[in-house]
RNA sequence: GGCACCCUAGCUCAGUUGGUAGAGCAGUGGACUGAAAAUCCAUGUGUCCCCAGUUCAAUUCUGGGGGGUGCCA
């Protein structure tokens, strides 16, 4: 017993001594338009930062306006990180992101620069903190012939199926949550293992780092009433050519990248089957939505330090908190 | 001014042959292991415009008032 008590302190030890030692990486994650950019700029600015794109959608190329992405000046300020990395028909996923991201912060680190992941795709930086099993890439043959067969049966159908094959997955989801059910089978007959197994495997991270992570935050009827705004200023900017002129380069509107809020509401207009002003109703209305699911996303995340970014003192906090975050490293 | 119709959930409306009510949309909560701005799950109490009358009981019937829409003047 008291051999275990000493074995134990040992290990607290070790993890002390290792904690000194793991490099700092600021995470600033909050809801679309809660001005995540702002205070990630102002963080480079005073930190000696550079900043790493948590976003699944700004890493397409052509896609500006519509993901919200920084300005050509702010990136000649600061570095930017995992912006417009792939073409829109390219497919790209979080397993991608976290190797990218891992090197990225590695060669931030090396430049003696403080890494400062962004954005507000959460899955991208759970996956990068607590990583992605390795033996589960994904198969795009083996899943476009799953959404052939798919589309040829039913949900059910292909949630039987799972269930005969790995029913402790099958039995964690919906039946018409397809995209999973889907994936669940291309995990199996790209890799022979089930689900349930692969996920056991070894894991697929960023790096050992500390972390210090900032939620962002801010009143909903506030939140909301910015998203309304930050709509038409990107319609006033010319969204709607941007999305023509992808097209007219031959980029599908089945891609991933174009089944992204504010780009793909406007097909039934373009369609000739809605008018405008429904489809900006709708673009502000799915905007709001992916703000909440956002919200639940990281209301859910533990160790995150939340920003009121309409109150100053906490503004204030938020800077103060950094601050001493990077400093803890020389001790 | 006259006639007709309407007033029920944030919005559009259904309904109760009198026993205090329900859909769609919006909203809200949740899940999330390589499509994640994706995908999925759950969730409907509101002075039934106001006042009075009839009635054991009125959102429902009657009368009056208020507001709206249409037609005629």
């Amino acid at each position: 017993m008291s051999e275990m008590f000493r074995h134990s302190q040992l290990i607290i030890q070790q993890t002390v001594v290792k904690n000194k030692m793991k490099d700092p990486v600021l995470i600033i994650a909050g809801p679309t338009a809660s001005g995540k950019k702002k205070l990630a700029l102002e963080c480079a600015d005073r930190f000696n930062g550079e900043i790493v794109s948590a976003d699944s959608r700004k890493v397409y190329r052509y896609l500006d306006i519509g993901t919200a992405k920084p300005s050509v000046a702010d990136r000649e300020r600061f570095p930017h990180h995992l912006i417009d990395i792939v073409d829109p028909d390219q497919p790209f996923s979080a397993g991608e992101w976290v190797s990218k991201a891992s090197d990225t912060v590695r060669d931030i680190l090396r430049r003696g620069k403080l890494p400062i992941i962004s954005g507000g795709t959460g899955f991208y930086i759970k996956a990068f903190q607590e990583g992605l099993s390795e033996e589960m890439a994904s198969d795009q043959e083996i899943r476009a012939g799953l959404d052939q067969e798919l589309a040829e049966s039913s949900p059910a159908a292909m949630h039987d199926r799972l269930t005969s094959i790995d029913p402790d997955r099958a039995a964690e989801l919906a039946v018409n949550d397809t995209v999973r059910i889907i994936r669940a089978l291309e995990v199996y007959y790209s890799g022979g293992t089930t689900f349930t197994e692969a996920r056991k495997a070894r894991h697929l991270d960023g790096g050992d780092y500390r972390y210090l992570t900032i939620g962002v935050s801010m009143p909903r009827e506030q939140l909301y009433s910015r998203i309304n705004e930050r709509v038409d200023a990107m319609v006033d900017a010319g969204l709607l050519n941007e999305l023509k002129a992808v097209l007219a380069n031959g980029y599908s509107r089945e891609l991933v990248s174009l089944d992204t809020v504010g780009y793909k509401e406007w097909f039934p207009m373009l369609d000739g089957e809605s008018d405008f002003e429904d489809c900006l109703e709708a673009v502000k209305r799915n905007t709001r939505r992916y703000a909440k699911r956002q919200m639940t996303w990281f209301r859910g995340r533990k160790g995150i330090q939340w920003v009121d970014v309409s109150e100053k003192e906490s503004i204030a906090a938020f800077f103060e908190t950094v601050a001493a975050f990077p400093g803890q490293d020389a001790s």
